[in-house]
RNA sequence: GCGCCUGUAGCUCAGUUGGAUAGAGCAACGGACUUCUAAUCCGUAGGCCGGGGGUUCGAAUCCCUCCAGGCGCGCCA
């Protein structure tokens, strides 16, 4: 008897008490759980029926809970002022999540809601200039964790990221290698190809200071470069892909995946050619100073001070791309290329004005399924000394904080293991996963509008409201599983109503709120839910486990029933960490 | 000036489709490892839910208003 089949039960039962106390259904009313477990499993507050019977929520709650007597299901009812709690049968109660949740097995807590329709999610969107940094780990972590709850609710996902390629921030780092580099390499310099280009973007930086001309040098470049002159192109190859080489290991030890990568360098030129044509459909206009521009509605965007309509600017004077520009070209693409129903980017708040526009001129463009790209917006990450600038320096390095927390997880690990058992290999791998869930789960932790105050100290942490936690309940699990698998205790069915402590009910009610976080995760485009959820489950079972023995039960059938239930929470710690991104271990 | 976001315990945040005494982590203090992994658990302390007004039987949650902070407001990305 699944969960939903035990609230219609009540709900039938409540219906029918109404039709023979007051003369009609009690309808309207909803299922949900009392604030303290001791109280009864189910409750329902009665205030929506007071209207209709005329009558005090506290009065309909007496009369409805003394016209309820029991049943297989339902052991007791009892009215607490306006609401009724139903004692459930814990045979019943415990017996359907349960099995529910292992027949489900990983798959628990997935709907089909989203069956068929094809959502494209891009996140990322680096330049090829410089190394990842804590930001694009956020954003990283909410693409990599959105994507994997709108798989569970059956969509059909295509992930892609979009490369900032081309530009004059990209020629900066190219002047600099040409005039300082001496024909180092990152293999030479035995250094990660984007840390290895990020450091002449740094050195460009400093060097114009000195040397104003520059300025020039670069224009010129980026000149030679749209007018493809070999030489040129052949430098910005070369470089791209000493940083494409090393944002593959980040990629990777981040776990990002990707199945389209679109570069910016490919989709400018679609972008002006479209540009191109909505002039003669008049989208566009061309303004006092060469510009072409766009007019943005001002019914969505209201008006200058002056009165003028607001505008922005897709085209230089001289024709040259703007961001927007290439944003134009790409969004069409991804449409056509891979018959999207949706377009999901993963872009900081900073830019939700740029996306407004993008969206309303892809809209007046003709484009119907510009309704369909959705812009999810996160918040921005700052550090203790303020905002993060990458030409300062003031940045946290993704490299380096993926290495500091996974070398963390490794002295965690070394100091639990004293007797040197494990061997390095498997260290390193815990470690890993350890320390790249440490990150993820505390940038995915909080809902994604809120800014992030870096706390270097508290970004450590593997205790408490963490990824370490969680995976440790896991972890935990899988011992008591295995040391039950040696000892013969496995198999055979479990008498679950010997359930029914203030522990296990705990448990049990975190994992049959499950699925609806992660439907209102999915809703929102918010991981934080799964997160949270999860962290309470972890909470609810360590709780359990400090209080009750699984093996030494007292009793093989309630070793057995217990068992069962906390194989049905490993099933849902996995789940719901793996919706986030993380991976759990087996032994930690 | 306008738009979006944020304001809840000392700090960082859940809770925001209105419902039973507002939750957690960290920090502080006091406890629990001869027993399934102490990356754990238990206890104590800590709140005019930014201020004010309104709607409602009922508001952290909805509406109005004010205050404070962040981000943005064409020819950067």
């Amino acid at each position: 008897m699944s969960i939903e089949i035990l609230k219609t039960h009540v709900l039938d039962r409540l219906a029918e008490a109404g039709r023979r106390t007051f003369g009609q259904a009690a309808e309207g009313v909803e299922i949900v759980f009392p604030p303290d477990l001791q109280l009864g499993h189910f409750a329902v507050g009665c205030f929506p029926l007071s209207k209709q019977l005329r009558k005090s929520p506290a009065e309909i709650a007496k009369t409805l809970a003394a016209a309820i007597s029991a049943d297989e299901v339902i052991e007791s009812a009892a009215a607490a002022g306006p609401y009724i709690n139903f004692r459930l049968a814990n045979r019943v109660f415990f017996g359907g999540v349960i099995d529910a949740i292992l027949a489900a097995g990983d798959r628990y807590g997935d709907s089909p809601v989203g069956r068929n329709r094809r959502v494209m999610v891009e996140y990322l969107s680096p330049n090829t200039n410089k190394p990842l940094h804590l930001g694009h780990l956020r954003n990283a972590a909410l693409g990599i964790s959105v994507s994997r709850m709108l798989e569970a609710t059956g969509h059909r996902l295509v992930k892609s990221i979009l490369i900032n390629d081309r530009g004059v921030h990209i020629c900066k780092s190219m002047l600099a290698w040409e005039r300082f580099g001496n024909g180092a390499t990152p293999a030479s310099e035995g250094v990660k190809g984007d840390h290895f280009v990020g450091k002449w973007y740094v050195r460009y930086a400093i060097e114009s200071e000195k040397d104003p001309s520059l300025e020039k040098s670069i224009q010129d470049m980026l000149k030679r470069w749209e007018e493809g002159d070999p030489k040129t192109i052949e430098l910005w190859k070369r470089m791209n892909q000493w940083v494409y080489d090393g944002f593959a290991e980040t990629y990777r030890r981040f776990g990002m995946d990707f199945d389209v990568f679109y570069y910016e360098s490919d989709t400018y030129k679609l972008g002006k050619d479209v540009i191109g044509e909505g002039m003669g459909k008049g989208v566009f206009a061309r303004d006092e100073r060469g510009n072409t521009v766009y007019h943005l509605p001002e019914k969505q965007f209201g008006l200058e001070k002056n009165g003028a309509s607001k505008k922005v600017t897709v085209l230089r004077p001289d024709g040259t791309s703007l961001y927007i520009t290439q944003d134009i070209g790409t969004a069409i693409l991804k449409v056509t290329q891979h018959n999207l129903d949706s377009s999901i980017y993963v872009v900081g708040s900073e830019q939700e004005h740029h996306f407004k526009c993008l969206f309303s001129m892809l809209g007046a463009l003709g484009y119907a399924w510009a309704s369909n790209c959705y812009h999810l917006s996160y918040g921005m990450v700052y550090l203790p000394e303020g905002k993060m600038k990458s030409r300062e320096g003031k940045v946290v390095d993704a490299d380096d904080l993926i290495a500091g927390m996974v070398e963390l997880a490794e002295e965690e690990i070394r100091r639990r293991d004293p007797e040197h058992k494990l061997s390095d290999g498997e260290i390193r791998q815990r470690a890993a996963v350890i320390g790249t869930g440490a990150v993820k789960y505390y940038l995915l932790r909080v809902r994604p509008t809120q800014s992030i105050n870096f706390d270097p100290a508290e970004s450590i942490s593997f205790d408490g409201f963490t990824g370490p936690y969680c995976q440790y309940a896991y972890a935990r699990i899988f011992g008591i599983l295995e040391k039950a698998g040696q000892r013969g205790m496995e198999g055979g069915s479990a008498d679950l109503a010997l359930l029914g402590n203030i522990e296990e009910l705990l448990l049990l009610k975190m994992l049959i709120q499950f699925p609806e976080e992660v439907a209102s995760g999915v809703a929102e485009y918010n991981p934080s839910r799964v997160a949270v959820h999860v962290f309470n489950t972890a909470k609810a079972f360590n709780q359990f486990y400090n209080k009750h023995a699984v093996l030494q039960a007292g009793s093989s059938e309630l070793t057995a029933a217990r068992l069962a239930l906390i194989r049905a929470t490993a099933a849902v710690l996995k789940r719901g960490l793996n919706l986030l991104g993380i991976d759990v271990l087996e032994n930690m």
